[in-house]
DNA sequence: TACATTGTTATACAGATATATAACAGCAGT
DNA sequence: ACTGCTGTTATATATCTGTATAACAATGTA
């Protein structure tokens, strides 16, 4: 897993990791069974406190996302299938209302936006591209 | 101007006001010359601290947004007409680009997406009727 | 001048977030 | 048992956000 804070966000950085474990499982790059990182290794690979981290397990555990043990870990529940597929239709469609919503603020079409869509989705990919 | 934030978010009541001045002045709500509400009447209205909306009216007028005089109250700068037509165009491709990296998190396709924003842009345009 | 409106400032306080430091406890392999 | 990994907990500290309270200052109008 290719976890990324960005610590200048309003959004705390224990609810940017639920958020990216959260769309790791509905993305299947994070299955049941699957092993998360331990405390310390994210914390350090994230440059952040490893209280951070903790938080946002036990966030994620507290869900029933996740189960941790002593000593042993923290691991993607088994019924998270079923939470999955819940998850990634409602995580989408508040995605594309965020949007829906902010275009209309700043007045602009559907048309608009479709054209931006495939517009910025070329950019990106691009920019993916050249990062590689 | 009917402003609005919501309390939980974990995104601080200031910056989404000022986000929410700078939609309308993008979308044209408000214009150069218009007067924003005044500290108190916004904070009643909004049922938040008077401090509150003066740090994001400070925000604003450190962005050279608008521009505020003690006694007479804050009011859309001249030079609005400029940022506003950058605003919008990076506001936009922000919030599609948001929304484009959530779906390939989500493992969603570009098809996928767009009908889902059809069929959301639908939906939310019912509520919305609802509401009236 | 008096008044109502506007913004400004100071003080104190509470909660959430995040950190550093440090010690403690469970699990597994040597 | 020892060692190295894992999670757990306690303490103290700092910053940001938001509030309540209250006084002060500038503007415009009656």
């Amino acid at each position: 897993m290719r976890f990324q804070v960005d610590p200048t966000s309003s959004i705390p950085l224990y609810a940017q990791l639920v958020e990216q474990v959260k769309h790791a499982i509905a993305a299947g790059t994070l299955a049941p069974g699957d092993t998360l990182p331990s405390l310390r290794e994210l914390a350090v690979r994230l440059r952040i406190s490893p209280l951070t981290v903790k938080k946002a397990y036990g966030e994620l555990e507290a869900l029933g996302i996740v189960a941790t043990e002593h000593g042993r870990g923290t691991t993607v529940r088994a019924g998270s299938d079923a939470f999955s597929a819940r998850y990634r239709r409602e995580a989408l469609a508040q995605a594309v209302d965020r949007l829906l919503v902010e275009a209309h603020h700043l007045g602009a079409t559907t048309d608009e936006l479709i054209a931006l869509l495939y517009e910025r989705k070329t950019v990106l990919e691009e920019e993916a591209a050249d990062h590689v």
